[in-house]
DNA sequence: AACTCGGGCAACCGCACCGTA
DNA sequence: TTACGGTGCGGTTGCCCGAGT
């Protein structure tokens, strides 16, 4: 049995706001607030609408201080750090941004950013995705499509750290190319990346010597994030008989079945790995505690906090110059 | 000038979570 | 404990507009 509607749908207006709407909300928020109440809102003001939609009108749009379009580079930088950690989860993101919403956010990544960030990757991908002619097979094989819909998600997500991490640094960094890496990375990234390059060169590995390696690599040390990321590199970036997403769905498994290993790690090592490429639960719950979407206070922003776990986060996931 | 196409963006939909009775 | 209502969120849709032909 379904949950009834929050409203009658064949009453409420649908569609794009019209100025004399946005003005009797705004009118009445101003002078009385939401009163805790969305639902009950569009009636109080004598509004067609549902109340789920003045509410997004509100904070995506009739809110004060809200920015629109114009994107800086800073601005970028977050975006870009913040979907590598944690994905498309873009409450979390717009938190860290004063004045952005989640769906300018999202907007702005799934048009714009995306494509300026992972054109030049478009070969790479293609290894990935050339095997759509293996998608269904995938799926009969027992990958669900949630599963690959992670997979893809956080292919993705390497696949743009990887790109981020090899890209030139900024023309005015006089101190060569790696200049501003040891304060903004993690010394794992740095190992990543070195391991990265000898691996590319490795070009004729076959799949099961590789799969070993991934093996041998989560069951050798602290750094097994860092180890599993090589492995998957080597498994997307080599030619291979198993499709893309099959690739994917080793990995995304490799990193379910070890989570307990870093689970079980001590709170400095798990740290560390946190810190480096996944977001801290920690840092997860203070944020997510303290912040809201329909909070536009900036005190707990990457770009203006300082100290703390978000610092550590800012030493670690901030490391690209877009 | 007319048409097509693609990008950008606002808005909607449906699900999950949370608080409360 | 459970059912229900409100809210938040991410994914998707559809409209608008400008560029290209």
């Amino acid at each position: 049995m379904g949950r009834a509607p929050c409203c009658d749908k064949t009453l409420v207006k649908k569609g794009p706001w019209a100025p004399e709407e946005d003005a009797m909300l705004k009118a009445y928020i101003d002078a009385h607030g939401t009163g805790g109440n969305w639902i009950a809102l569009p009636q109080k003001i004598g509004l067609r609408r549902c109340g789920k939609s003045c509410r997004l009108r509100w904070l995506n749009y009739l809110r004060p201080n809200i920015k629109h379009g114009g994107f800086s580079d800073e601005e970028d930088n977050v975006i870009c750090s913040l979907y590598i950690s944690i994905g498309s989860r873009w409450s979390v993101i717009a938190a860290q941004l004063p004045g952005r919403t989640d769906n300018d956010i999202k907007n702005y990544w799934n048009t714009k950013l995306k494509k300026k960030l992972l054109g030049r990757r478009k070969q790479c991908n293609n290894i990935v995705s050339s095997s759509s002619s293996s998608t269904m097979e995938d799926t009969k094989d027992g990958m669900s499509d949630e599963t690959q819909r992670l997979s893809n998600s956080a292919l993705e997500r390497l696949q743009l750290h990887i790109q981020l991490q090899n890209r030139p640094r900024t023309l005015n960094s006089v101190n060569g190319p790696t200049a501003h890496w040891p304060k903004l990375l993690h010394p794992a990234q740095e190992r990543m990346i070195r391991s990265l390059t000898e691996s590319q060169n490795d070009i004729n590995t076959p799949h099961q010597h590789k799969l070993d390696k991934l093996d041998e690599c989560i069951g050798s040390s602290g750094s097994q994030i860092e180890s599993m990321r090589q492995g998957l590199e080597q498994l997307t970036s080599t030619p291979s008989s198993l499709s893309g997403l099959q690739l994917q769905a080793e990995f995304e498994n490799y990193m379910k079945s070890n989570s307990e290993i870093i689970a079980g790690k001590g709170d400095e090592e798990r740290k560390e790995l946190d810190g480096s490429f996944w977001w801290s639960g920690e840092m997860e719950n203070k944020s997510s505690a303290s912040i809201s979407s329909n909070s536009w206070d900036d005190s707990y922003s990457v770009i203006n906090s300082a100290g703390g776990n978000l610092m550590m986060f800012h030493d670690y996931g901030l490391g690209y110059n877009m």
